[in-house]
DNA sequence: ACCTGAACACCGTTCAAGT
DNA sequence: ACCTGAACACCGTTCAAGT
C-alpha cells in the first residue's frame, strides 16, 4: 500500500467529495477520507486543522466550477437568472453536499466572486447600493432556500406524494394541489420562483 | 433524584429545546436531553424511537405556536406576509433549533396546516391549483433561505463585518455593499426580500 | 522531523441484566 | 413487565510512541 507523499487541501477536498457521492453526507468521516486516500486518518491533519476545514474546501471545490462572468447581451434579469442558474447546476451535481454549501458558502472564495458579479450586474441596472444589499441576500435566500427544498423534498417526490394521499377533508388544497404539481419538473419550479423574484426588482424603485 | 413516572413525547422536545436555547444544536444529544428529565438515556426510547423523531417532535414544539388562520380584511399580498412572518417570529425564538425546522419541515403539521392556510388565500386571489403549488414553493424556499441567512450570518453580523473589510480592489462592489449594508435590521431586510417575492406574485398570471 | 497507532471523550443505539 | 446500566460500534481529535 504505497502512500502518496505530499497532498494538498483540495486532494482532501476531491476525496471526501467522492466519499460524499457514494455514501451521502452521512458517510463523510476523517476515517472514511483517509481510506478514500490510502492514508492514516491522522495524516489527514497535516493538511486541513479539522473537519469543519475541510467542508469549507468541499464547498469550495463544488463551486469553484461556477463560471462567475456575467452573461452577456442580455436583459440584466435574464443575467442574473442565468447566475442564479449556473450555482444551481454546479450543486445540483452534488446533492449530498448541499446542508454543506448552505452552511459554509459564507467562507467560499467561489461565492464572492460570485456575488461580485451579481451587484455588478444590479449596479449596472441602476440600484443604489443599500437596494443592491438588499436584492443580493433576497436571491441568496431564495437559492439557499430553494436549493434545499428540491434536495430535501422534491416536488415530484415522496413528501409531495405523502401530501398527496392527506386526507382531503383535512387539508382540501394541499390534497389537491400537490398531486395537481407533483408533475413539475424541478428546473422548472426553480425558475418559477426565481422569475417571481425578479419580476419583483423589476418593478422595485432602484 | 425522584423519576417523573409518565412522559410524553411532547415532554421530551420541551426538555429537548431547553438544552438547543441553554448549549446550542451542538449540545443536542440523548444523552443530554435524558439529564435535563433526571431519567435514564434508555428511558427516552420508550417515548420516541429515535433520535430523529425527538428532532421532529422539537420543531413542531417550535411552530405549534404559530397561528395559521388568515388575517382578516387585508389585501392578500398582506395576508401572505403575516402568514410568513409568524413563522418567521416564532422560529427567531429559538435560533439554536433552526437547522431542524429546515430539515424536518415537510413533517410538521403544523407546517401543514400553515401551507393549508397559504393556499386558501392565493385561491382567494385568484390564482390556479399549479401556480398556486409554485408559489407555496417560492414562498417557503425564500423562508427556509431567509431564516438560515439570518441565523448563519445575520447581516448586521460578523460575517458582514468579514465583508467589509475586503480588499476593496479584489471586491469593489462587495466590500462597499457589505459595509453600506450592515446596518439593516433583520426584520426590515426579512420583509424587503418578501416584498420583492410578493410584487412579483402580484404581477404574475393566476 | 515526519508520520501514525493507540487512546480519550464523546455519540446513538442494542441488549441483557436488574428490579 | 418495566426500567436501565453496561456494552457496542461509531465519531473527531489529542498525544506520545514509532520510524
Amino acid at each position: 500500500m504505497p502512500r502518496p507523499r505530499s497532498l494538498t487541501a483540495r486532494h482532501l477536498a476531491t476525496a471526501a467529495l467522492t466519499v460524499i457521492d457514494r455514501d451521502g453526507l452521512a458517510g463523510l468521516s476523517m476515517r472514511a477520507v483517509a481510506t478514500e486516500l490510502g492514508i492514516a486518518t491522522m495524516s489527514l491533519y497535516r493538511y486541513v486543522p479539522d473537519r469543519e476545514a475541510l467542508e469549507r474546501q468541499v464547498v469550495d471545490l463544488v463551486l469553484d466550477g461556477v463560471d462567475t462572468a456575467p452573461p452577456a447581451g442580455q436583459p440584466w434579469q435574464r443575467q442574473l437568472a442565468g447566475l442564479l442558474e449556473r450555482v444551481r447546476t454546479a450543486v445540483a451535481a452534488h446533492p449530498g453536499a448541499v446542508p454543506l454549501t448552505v452552511t459554509h458558502r459564507h467562507t467560499s472564495e467561489a461565492v464572492r466572486q460570485w456575488s461580485e458579479t451579481v451587484l455588478g450586474v444590479l449596479a449596472a441596472a441602476g440600484f443604489t447600493p443599500r437596494r443592491r444589499a438588499l436584492a443580493l441576500r433576497a436571491l441568496l435566500a431564495y437559492l439557499t432556500g430553494a436549493l434545499q427544498n428540491e434536495h430535501l423534498a422534491p416536488l415530484a417526490g415522496e413528501a409531495t406524494t405523502a401530501l398527496a394521499e392527506l386526507p382531503p377533508d383535512a387539508y382540501p388544497l394541499l390534497s389537491g394541489t400537490a398531486s395537481e404539481a407533483a408533475r413539475v419538473p424541478a428546473a422548472e419550479e426553480f425558475r418559477a420562483g426565481l422569475d417571481l423574484l425578479l419580476s419583483g426588482l423589476s418593478a422595485a424603485p432602484r
